[in-house]
RNA sequence: GGCGGGGUAGCCAAGUGGUAAGGCCGGGCUCUGCAAAAGCCCCAUGCGACGGUUCGAUUCCGUCCCCCGCCUCCA
């Protein structure tokens, strides 16, 4: 079997993915999922993207991938957001989570295992559960706010993921109005003591009404579903310090054993050259881009084609450029289907397509990847234009195509019917070209153009296209 | 200041110690009544700057410049 290496953040190193022992070819992959608080903008999408073209290539290559995400559905923002809405925080909450759903089928997201939530109660005795410990083995301390903070002295492994040297950092001012009862300033709140500011959320726990911090959230979730150590956990860069060094403290605090064997992160999305943000006027959800005319797919393909470590600088030409490409390749697709008739056979083609497998082996070289795709269509459809391609021929690369599809799902959409209305101006066309009526032709097009269908001659006849 | 990711054609973007994949744009041609679509072909003596090592560097080493991100709850 192909071996898939990945850059793992902890080591900065190229390792080949293995599962545990004993696990057969099972990998668990937990991916920090969106807070429900707003719609998920492309920024989110693009680490979310990410993760998808990587489960899906180590499906291709034949493993067995669990992978968890989970929901954010309390903290700051969403209680903000509940509290200036008049309405409860799972109230709140629901039409984000939906419209999250909705926004990862469109974009081709396959579904996780599970999505839990971190107001499911269970969920919280899990957490609760977890402090419990830290506290018990003095990883933890309640301090006079009444909330419970890790402490990270007591931690030695405590930076290894974001190579930190807390001696060294700058002290920032954000931390200021929240430096209070802490015993150093970089602890972090494991369970964070209920205020008025709160109003109906909050849980009963050992240490009084409050809520979970962030970061105990995802340990609890990850390990309580996936196990004590996870195989690959993933999120965009920015989550390295401090959510994932968090995650890492606490997990490994409370059992001994190593909490992620492969981390991986994606790079930072940015739209025309600057950072997305409210104020610059550059932030797009993906419901702005389906409004703009652009579809899913569109979207996918300019996320998913740029190597997910690298800065994607997210544009409108690139999403031209992306729905050039896809238009190519449906061409080819389609003209495969054409050659290919009824031939039914099994048969792959040449073993240089693999190479498109193995780019991706390569830390998930999508740019190496999309040009064995490329390279392959154009030598084909040379083969074709020289009549050299049998319909075993195209059935063949068709196979290989639903495994390529398989991992990048860029197919077209669904065939959408033709209307009656189209079909009968069609007929008419035809019968016109037979007596070259040109012009009639000419404007029956136009009115086939009106109802959005394009129209071309090709010297089988004519073929129709949603414009 | 610390840590990390980058600087390759108009734009996006791989890659290699031996003279630069792919996509978009652009140009040419083919098909065609015309058009559109599509197909084929062409398009970087150059890989941030300057030194060094080498028969040879974009690729290795050194110095420097620039961009982006993180530095305590933003993917």
């Amino acid at each position: 079997m192909a071996t898939v290496q990945i850059h793992n953040t902890l080591t900065k190193e190229l390792e080949p993915i293995e599962p545990k022992h004993g696990e057969g070819k099972t990998l668990s992959l937990y991916t920090c999922g969106p807070t429900v608080y707003a719609h998920a903008h492309i920024g989110n999408f693009r680490a979310y993207v990410f993760e998808d073209l990587l489960q899906r290539h180590l499906q291709e290559r034949g493993f067995m991938v669990r992978r968890v995400m989970n929901l954010t559905d309390v903290d700051d923002k969403t209680i903000r957001g509940a509290h200036a809405a008049g309405i409860a925080l799972a109230e709140f909450t629901r039409p984000f989570k939906e419209a999250f759903f909705e926004d990862a089928k469109t974009l081709r997201l396959l579904p996780a295992e599970a999505y839990p939530e971190a107001t499911d109660p269970k969920q919280i005795t899990r957490m609760i559960a977890m402090i419990g410990t830290l506290m018990e083995k003095g990883h933890a301390y309640q301090a006079e706010d009444g909330s419970v903070y890790f402490r990270i002295a007591s931690f030695p492994g405590y930076g290894k993921l974001a190579r930190v040297d807390l001696e060294n950092q700058r002290s920032g001012q954000r931390v200021a109005s929240d430096e209070y009862d802490k015993e150093a300033v970089a602890d972090f709140a494991l369970w964070k003591a209920w205020v008025p500011e709160d109003g109906a959320v909050g849980w009963e726990s050992p240490w009084g009404r409050g809520r979970p911090g962030w970061h105990i959230e995802c340990s609890a979730m990850a390990t309580g579903l996936l196990g004590e150590t996870i195989d690959i956990h993933c999120g965009g860069v920015d989550n390295i310090f401090p959510h994932h060094e968090a995650e890492i403290a606490q997990c490994e605090c409370v059992g001994a054993k190593p909490f992620v064997r492969y981390w991986m992160h994606c790079a930072h999305l940015m739209v025309e050259g600057s950072k997305m943000a409210k104020s610059a006027g550059n932030f797009f959800t993906l419901r702005d881009l389906l409004t703009q005319g652009w579809t899913g797919r569109e979207v996918r393909y300019a996320l998913i084609s740029v190597h997910y470590r690298g800065a994607l600088n997210f544009t409108l030409d690139g999403l031209a450029a992306a729905r050039t490409a896809l238009g190519r390749l449906d061409a080819w697709r389609e003209r495969l289907v054409e050659t290919a008739g009824s031939e039914t056979t099994s048969e792959t083609p040449a073993p240089a397509t693999e190479g498109f497998f193995a780019a991706l082996d390569d830390d998930l070289n999508i740019s190496s990847a999309l040009a064995v795709l490329f390279e392959t269509l154009r030598e084909t459809n040379r083969r074709m234009d020289e009549g050299a391609w049998t319909p075993a021929h195209a059935r063949g690369m068709l196979n290989w195509l639903v495994r390529v599809d398989g991992v990048l799902a860029l197919e077209p959409d669904a065939i959408t019917t033709i209307p009656y209305e189209v079909e009968e101006l069609v007929t008419a066309r035809a019968a016109a070209r037979t007596a070259k009526e040109w012009k009639k032709s000419d404007e029956i097009r136009d009115q086939i153009e009106a109802l959005g269908w394009l129209v071309k001659d090709t010297k089988d006849g004519q073929k129709i296209t949603k414009g």
